[in-house]
DNA sequence: GAGTCGATTGAGGCACTGTTCAACCGTCTT
DNA sequence: AAGACGGTTGAACAGTGCCTCAATCGACTC
């Protein structure tokens, strides 16, 4: 973390004059929100990025409603888009864990996640505030 | 919904050879899964967006660590960005309704909302599967 | 094995995103 | 009132993202 004196600033201010000790503890503190390891950071960037898109978004929620596999014919009518981009939409949730993939002869099945289901809560939970 | 010969035939194949009738209820239930207002679609895409960039994700983290306010300059040292991008992020975050801002002073302070936590918890939740 | 079918893949083009730089806006100090 | 300070805003530009089109692939049919 480079030298911040704003910071330092910031903290001598809310600590009260206290001490030099309290400010020091409160900077290892905030350098500790850092360390977040960059897989794990990667990995929800990537679930997060599959589901922010309105395809993307759409195609999680029809699995998510459905409760169990969808094939791509049954996903392909509920979107505005071209079946090609269905398929590049599934890829790219499949490759993030949102959503996983079977083939059964020459239809292909989709299926949402845990981690899909999760985030889709999550956002159900929090409508509006 | 437009005609989908291809889907009719998926569904006849999967019902089995039963009766038209089943196949007309299954193209009703599917076409359920659509109705997501797009209002709500909309604010959901938007809370999934912001944090869907790695700056905005790991500020949305350190308030989530934090657990209350941070300033500004709190925040700053954490990415490894300009001050200028971690005030365009924190905005983008708080019209998401991922964080919220106050007034203190000249300082601004920081806080993330139960819907900024719910995404982060989600992702907690289902590491790696 | 030729043809059909469901679905995927890659290339290309346009729109959007995210960053920096510079100017600016309130607040506080002196 | 002047200046310093914390932070925001807008313009500009490079980099991504998302779609369509065309070609292709594997599975099934005849």
């Amino acid at each position: 973390m480079p030298q911040s004196t704003r910071l330092r600033r910031y903290l001598e201010d809310e600590l009260g004059e206290c001490c030099e000790e309290d400010v020091d503890q409160r900077l290892a503190e905030l350098e500790a929100f850092d360390l977040g390891d960059d897989d794990r950071v990667e990995t929800d960037l990537g679930a997060l990025s599959a589901l922010a898109n309105d395809t993307r978004y759409r195609l999680g929620r029809a699995l998510h409603a459905a409760d169990g596999e969808l094939c791509v014919c049954e996903l392909v009518p509920l979107v505005d888009v071209s079946e090609s981009a269905v398929s590049h939409a599934l890829s790219t949730l499949a490759e993030a864990g949102v959503v996983t993939k079977r083939k059964d002869g020459r239809w292909r099945m989709y299926r949402i996640t845990p981690r899909g289901t999760a985030l889709l809560v999550a956002l159900d939970g929090t409508v509006s505030r």
